[in-house]
Formats: C-alpha cells, structure tokens, sequence
DNA sequence: CGGGCCGTTGAGCGGGCTCAAGACATGTGG
DNA sequence: CCACATGTCTTGAGCCCGCTCAACGGCCCG
C-alpha cells in the first residue's frame, strides 16, 4: 500500500459505466476518488470477520473470496471476485464486518477510504446509484449462488460454478470462455460448492470422464459447453450481463 | 392496490431513520414518496421472476418470501420478510427480477413506482445511501443463510433458523422471542434450509423431544434459548441491530 | 533427497432422501 | 350437524449420496 495511482481504476469506472450510464463529472470523479494501490499476497486479508472496515476495494489483478466460518470450523466461501470487481462495498458501509475477505492468489487491489466513498455519494447522486446497482448485481450471482448450494446434487454444484466462472472470466477479459485456469485448490472448491474435498475430486473426475470437460492440474478445458449447462442447470441470466 | 396512502409508510421511515439516522428534509421526501396500497392474499406474487419490475415496496403487515426455482423444480427461499421491511429494492433497480417475490400470508403492501425511488434518491443523496444501506443488511442476513445451507446439518439448521425468526420478529415488534407464530408450512419450510418437509417434521420432533422447543400446530415456543442458540451455533451479530 | 501441499483412491458408514401410508386439521356444501 | 375433500403433519422402512477415515502418489521447492 503504497503511492497514490489514478489510472489503475480506469477499467473499473469503464465497466459502472458499461452497467450504468454515466455523466462526463460523474465519471471523472469516480476515476479521481483517491486511493492507494497494495500489492496483496496469497491468503493476504483484505477485511476480517468483526473488523471496522476503513476501506473499500477494487480488485485491479488476482482473485480474492468473500467467506463466513461457522461455529464448528466449516467455510462457506460466498463469491469469488476477480479483477475490477468492487469488493467490500457490502460490507464498507456497514460499522462491522460480517464476513472475511481474502486474497485467494497474489494480486494488486485499490484502496478507497470509506469516507471518499461515502462523500462521493453525496455529491454525485447518479454514482451512488450506479454503485448500489454494482452491489445488488453481485447480490443477484450470489442468490444464484445459494440455489446452486440448497437445491442441485454435487455434480450439478461443480458444472454450474465452471460455466459461471467461464463466462465471468470472459466477461472480464481474463481467459476464453472453454478454457481457462481455476485460481483455487479444490479444498476451496469444496468450500465453495459446500462438499467435501474429496467428493469435488470425484465427481471432477466423473465430469472428465464422461467428456463434459478435460483438465490438466487446475487448467479446465470445457470440451461440452452445452452438456456442461445442462448438467449445471445453467442459465446465464442472473449475470445481467449486457 | 387503491387509495394513495401517506402515513402507512411512517413506521418503514421510523426504522431506516433508526439505522442510519436522516434530516428532516429527508424524512418528509420518504414519507411523501408516493404509493399506493394494496391488499394481498396468501401466495399472490408481488414480482415474479424475468418480469421488469415496476414496484419497489414495503410490507405493512403479513410476510413474504423471495426465492428461485431450479431447473429440476426445487426451490430455495432466500428470505422470509415481515412489517416494514422493503421489499424488492434488490430487484427493482435491475431490468429484470431475477427472482421471485410472494406472500407467504395475507398483507398490506404498498406499492413505491420504481422511478420514484430513482428520482428520490437522486435529489435526496443521504436517502438514497440510507437506502443502499438498508439493502446491505439484508444481505448480511443472506450470507448468514446460506452459511446455515452450505455448512451446517439439519438440527443446527432448524435451530437456527427458530433463534432468528424469534429476534426478528421481536425486534419488529411481532410477538414474544420464545413464544411465536410461524406463519408457514414445513414444505416452505423445508425450502427455506434446503431439506426435505419430512425430515424438517421429524427435526422439529426432536428438537421437542430433547427439550429446546414444545409446539402446537406452528405456534412455537422456545424452553431453552440458549440451548436452542447453541444447538443452532448461532450469534445475533450479522443481524446488526443496533 | 526430504518435507509440505495437493490430489486421488478405497472402504465403510450414516444423515437425509424416497416412497408410501396413515392421522389430523381445516373448510365446504348438503 | 355430518360427509367429504383437501391440505398438512407424522411415522415407518429402506436406500443412496456424500461424508469420514486412511493411505498413497505426484508435484514443487528448499
């Protein structure tokens, strides 16, 4: 956490904008919002469980996870965020944290002080409005998300994350759509799909098996995109993707 | 959905001013927004999924649930809501409902136009981030729910549920904490921690039997809180009531 | 070459599911 | 008031998906 940098939050404003119109003042105040960029490592804290947050964050490289522990030491992660995801709006705006956010790989994330977040919504009402908009979009993955957890069987659990994260990291520009890196070991894979390390292994290996997908260590290569859908019971709509 | 209604919303206001405290011009702005009133009946839809929605609302009386139906024609409820909470905010700033919105009993809603709730939060910043706020929390509720799917089993699951109902609905007035009614049917139930009605019946049979609970038809009653709490390793923080 | 991780595989168990029937409520019309 | 229908809750019996425990193999890095 270092030198203040005004450029690195460019494709970020670029894709509120591409979700939320916005005026010229608007954008440039957004672009302008001050912040420092850190340099994260692996399983670096982004905020802590009970934690007062000081910051929120744009996620510039890397991957980091929103998770909760419950009581008897299980993890549910709840998203996986990825570069020029806004991360902890949710949680900046309330006075204390109810979940954790972590780096999931090494990557570079911009600071913004809650305060000039707060004040930026004040003085631009339209930006307020696009950055709630931001955290009701997650919100509507993260029901998707839920569903995924509550109603499908393992196999269905793992197709649906796969395509999900085929075409976030599309979207994003960070890989193409049938083949790509998984950026995470399948322990937290299973803490993801809410399954055992061991059975994620499995019925990976079952959806190798059968053609749906190939994989080399966490290179996934899906060889049956329409298959895979329909094993995941996937339905791209609640990406609200444009 | 008839006469334009202006105080019923005074106890919605009352409460966001009482979680982030608002001027008085900001106040009158929310309390004059206008809406319409309607009554609905058990499982009448208030926003149906792939629909545009037009309303944002309120619920005055009676409860409502948001959920999503999976392929296979599971179905998962996110959230069980009661008197004045708003109610599809989440959705109605998207194009389109990415999930569905429903009485779970007979209500009064009332109906806020979704450009009204654009134009006041665009005059009126400090309500549009009270606003924003407000649906932050609901999502605190929500990781919290789906930790109690993906992590933890049948009894803790049940139990945890009864502990929050108990403090919500307490908070908001609607009965005693140990001693309530469920407005709902073990089926919805069961939908909402992701089991089967039938093994949601013999839980509760249990949870009776071991001492924590006693119930009649859906009035419950809870004889051990804090035996209750543990069983359901639950902890009153992610609500955030002051 | 040794020590961590991480992923794989096997064997056995058990929590929650399925299927099916019966017991209670509630409401409706006669 | 009863007869009946419908929806809800309970109980039983058996099975299977996913978990647990445990061992081994591959890979990376010192």
């Amino acid at each position: 956490m270092n030198k203040p940098h005004h450029s690195s939050l460019a494709a970020f404003v670029d894709r509120v904008h591409a979700t939320t119109p916005l005026g010229a003042a608007d954008l440039k105040a957004l672009l302008d919002v001050p912040s420092t960029v850190g340099e994260l490592r692996k399983s670096d804290f982004i905020v802590r469980e009970d934690e007062t947050p000081r910051f929120c964050c744009v996620l510039l490289s890397g991957f980091a996870i929103r998770y909760k522990a419950s009581g008897d030491g299980g993890r549910q992660i709840f998203s996986i965020h990825m570069a020029n995801d806004a991360v902890g709006l949710g949680n900046s705006l309330l006075s204390k944290a109810d979940h954790n956010l972590r780096m999931l790989s090494a990557g570079e994330v911009a600071f913004i002080p809650v305060e000039a977040i707060r004040e930026l919504t004040l003085k631009h009402p339209a930006l307020g409005h696009a950055l709630w908009r931001e955290t009701l979009l997650d919100a509507a993955i993260f029901r998707e998300w839920t569903l995924n957890i509550g109603r499908r069987d393992a196999r269905s659990r793992i197709a649906h994350l796969l395509c999900e994260f085929a075409l976030r990291l599309e979207t994003t520009g960070l890989g193409k759509q049938v083949n790509y890196e998984l950026p995470m070991t399948q322990e937290e894979l299973s803490d993801a799909v809410a399954l055992t390390p061991i059975h994620v292994s499995r019925t990976l290996k079952s959806l190798a098996e059968e053609g749906y997908i190939s994989r080399k260590i966490r290179s996934i290569r899906i060889i049956d995109w329409h298959g895979l859908v329909k094993v995941g019971d996937f339905d791209a709509g609640y990406l609200h993707r444009g």
